[in-house]
DNA sequence: GGACAAACGATTGTCGACAATTCTATGCAC
DNA sequence: GTGCATAGAATTGTCGACAATCGTTTGTCC
């Protein structure tokens, strides 16, 4: 495995894997407990109760709140204390856009670097999401769609971009299924995924990052139209 | 001013612009020393030296360091305490990268909401720019180029993406002479902002992207350049 | 009953002390 | 002198206690 050894909902490692152990995995628990939602957005984070759930001290809490803060997964207030932030509708599809942007560029790398193993590996990929599609199953879907861009962000080799990427990901965590459970929708997305790999196996970049942008501009656009239903009602 | 009040290396202000008082500021005066380059890249900092000559308690420097580290500019290992960050010359273009494709975006946005005035002000400061090439002083024309790709950010009024370039931009900016120390640099880079305005001023999305991206893609060439006759070195 | 003030409770912010860990220097053997 | 173990210093990590602040409730006046 090259420098990028990034997966899903992995967090950043800012520094050394620091914390691997007692009080500074209060960092990963937290993260994890919010991003998988088991606390809603608005949620408030009282100190003392997180410290007792996750039996650490509250000074571990205190650090992870902050570097969650500055993550964006939380929002802490002078003397008011921290809660699960919300992204709003408008928020969402800003960190959509810049989306769009940078895995134009990682697919544009991708596509000048990508190997023999790595066309077939996104084969596989393409084909069990084609098996989910017809099974009817936008969960698995969606976890695969997700395992197809991480292996195409590991081929492009750009850790900051990666990062990055991941990073705004865990952020709109709450949107992913908005687009995908729209009717006809996993359909489409499959043919552009395909045509995805098609571009990066004939190691074309301008294709690459074309058919990139394509699949994730319908993406903007699919979140564009489920948010305005969603607000009309 | 719209949604996007952006300035240069202002840090981005996660939640509500928290602690503008006592220990919190802390972590202003410890960025800001960072940025400034007070303190060399891989310099240690020691939790109680801060404290003492920042005038705060240990408590408010860790929370700084926690915060920073996150952020990118420093480097925390656990027991191990805490030093300021060094990009690698490869890093550095990975931003550099990342920038291309996220400005790109923002040009594209703002060539759709521009208004008279914004392509004033551009103009006015190309004006500046062009007097600054003239007189040979590259420090001034680096501070205007910069204020020039602010005010496209917030023409553009996407958050989410300006404080990312802008978060970016504050971890190298220690790379930030080596483009326009180059011979010949900055009388190239001025035409490329005056197509940039002249895009912009047309209201031409496409146009205003294309060369957005011509622009910093040569400013990655030129990037790219330096840091090999560096290194042969 | 509603507006305002005061008191209370809950929560965050900060400090000091100590434990745990790492780094440095010293001493010893060979 | 080199390598290694050991002691000491320096630094980080964690805890508990208390101060500061905020939100809510209670009480009072009109």
């Amino acid at each position: 495995m090259p420098t990028t050894p990034l997966a899903v909902n992995e967090p950043p490692a800012p520094s050394a894997e620091r914390e691997a152990r007692g009080g500074a995995s209060a960092y990963l628990k937290l993260r994890e407990a919010i991003v998988d939602g088991r606390f809603q957005p608005n949620e408030r984070l009282v100190e003392a109760d997180l410290a007792r759930t996750f039996g650490v001290g509250r000074t571990a809490i205190r650090a992870a709140l902050v570097r969650l803060d500055q993550e964006g997964l939380v929002e802490r207030q002078p003397n008011r204390g921290a809660r699960v932030r919300l992204v709003s509708d408008r928020e969402a599809l800003e960190i959509e856009e810049v989306r769009v942007a940078v895995e134009q560029m990682l697919a544009r790398h991708a596509a000048t670097r990508i190997t023999g193993a790595d066309v077939e590996n996104l084969r596989q990929i393409l084909d069990e999401m084609t098996a989910r599609v017809e099974a009817g199953d936008p969960l698995g879907y969606s976890e695969l769609n997700a395992r197809f861009h991480e292996v195409i962000w590991e081929i492009a080799d750009q850790s900051v971009a990666s990062t990055l990427v991941a990073n705004l990901k865990s952020q709109s965590i709450r949107f992913q299924y908005r687009t995908i459970l729209q009717p006809g929708r996993p359909a489409r997305s499959l043919r552009e995924h395909a045509e995805i790999v098609e571009a990066l196996a004939s190691r074309d970049a301008d294709r690459s990052e074309a058919a990139m942008r394509e699949h994730l501009s319908r993406v903007v656009e699919t979140l564009e139209q489920a948010i305005a239903r969603h607000q009309k009602r």
